[in-house]
DNA sequence: CGGCATTTTGAATCGTGGTTCAGTTGTTAG
DNA sequence: CTAACAACTGAACCACGATTCAAAATGCCG
């Protein structure tokens, strides 16, 4: 029995495996997902393009874990920003918040993962992300129609809504492009939000949120 | 002298590059703006893909041609709904509501339009349809503050905030996909954007609007 | 009609970038 | 150390689709 995978070599392979995600990441936050190609990603993790396929059965299956991979953190790094409010309507406020404060803080990966599209083979994975996404706000604005905070209401429309607005608010093309300003960008969107969801004059409730951006 | 366009050609000429657009314009219907080749745009324009060239310098250009056309066509529907309207108030809706209606009349081709990323070149007439859409939205709401119908706010910002809310509840694909509900989800949209500009339950104002998408 | 300019054709060309694979290097167990 | 196998390499291959261009067709005017 002259070969069996070591715990040694699995960890290597692992890590390996980890880095051309890292690196088809890095590439995608540069120039988006259409620029993603499998020669500079290879180069970027120090191994050569044929080895890549020894990872991922072909491209698509790899920009599907980058997606997976952004998924994962970013559903969790809101939650966990939301899970340390007091209460519900905090709750729902922080969610929104440090949901567009992370965006803001690279905006051409975000629109890579939330909006653009590469292959229909893809579209699952991102409608996976995407409904996550909406699920979270959803999920907060019925916590916030139960404890009375806010109006009756569709709460998975309200959800979809919330992150229509933030998107276009932040990745949008069109939004001002911040310069030191995101704190600014992120409350007045954070504003128009909680508005949009029934809160009136969120201002002076003196609502005050802490942004937590998170480090990873 | 002996060849001169003559008024007859020029039609023809005219008349054949329309239809290369509008061939162009289906093709990205049905697929999206990635799946519109040259081949099959001439095919269904009923010309050889050589004679694409003859028209448009290169597919990058053919492409921007056509979302000029859209982006026209639709600013001047939209534009319209809203000049009809008997208030600034009721303006606004006109304009939030005849293009959610109007978007959902053609998804695809709508996000094609306005979200689809295809060449960076594209990018500035893109740029340019949306900030025309989210300018639309920022002047009713910026005559509908003066009239006294909303509260002060920044209409540039709500102008974007309005137009990706629409977006994302419409073409977002996570939107429940309209089978017959469209006018539904049009009115439901409606109640949310306005109420994220500052309008208190816009419903008991009876705020009563005909949804104009118009035919063209 | 006939000569000339313009337009059209569509098969051939070309560039790009994903994918393959024969050969090389690395790892394990006896 | 060596047999046996896995992993890696990177140049070659290939598919796809935009673009070109020489030849053919069409339209204009005297």
């Amino acid at each position: 029995m002259p070969y069996r995978r070591t715990e040694n070599v699995e960890r290597r392979l692992a890590a390996r495996r980890a880095a051309i995600i890292a690196a088809a990441r890095q590439a995608a936050s540069e120039g988006g997902m259409a620029t993603v190609q499998i020669a500079p990603v290879a180069r970027r993790a120090g191994i050569a393009a044929g080895t890549v396929y020894r990872y991922f059965p072909g491209k698509t299956d790899l920009i599907a874990a980058v997606l997976a991979e952004i998924s994962g953190r970013e559903i969790a790094a809101v939650r966990r920003a939301a899970d340390n409010a007091p209460g519900p309507l905090s709750a729902l406020a922080c969610t929104i918040m440090s949901f567009a404060a992370r965006v803001l803080r690279d905006r051409r990966l975000a629109f890579a993962a939330i909006a653009e599209p590469v292959d229909a083979k893809l579209d699952p994975v991102r409608l996976k992300f995407r409904k996550a996404l909406a699920d979270e706000f959803a999920t907060r604005v019925r916590a916030a129609i139960s404890s009375g905070h806010l109006p009756e209401q569709d709460a998975a429309l309200a959800g979809v809504a919330v992150l229509g607005l933030l998107v276009e608010g932040t990745i949008g093309p069109l939004s001002p492009s911040p310069a030191g300003r995101e704190r600014e960008l992120v409350q007045s969107l954070a504003l128009t939000t909680l508005r949009a969801l029934g809160l009136p004059d969120p201002r002076a409730r003196g609502l005050v949120v802490q942004t937590m951006i998170g480090d990873d």
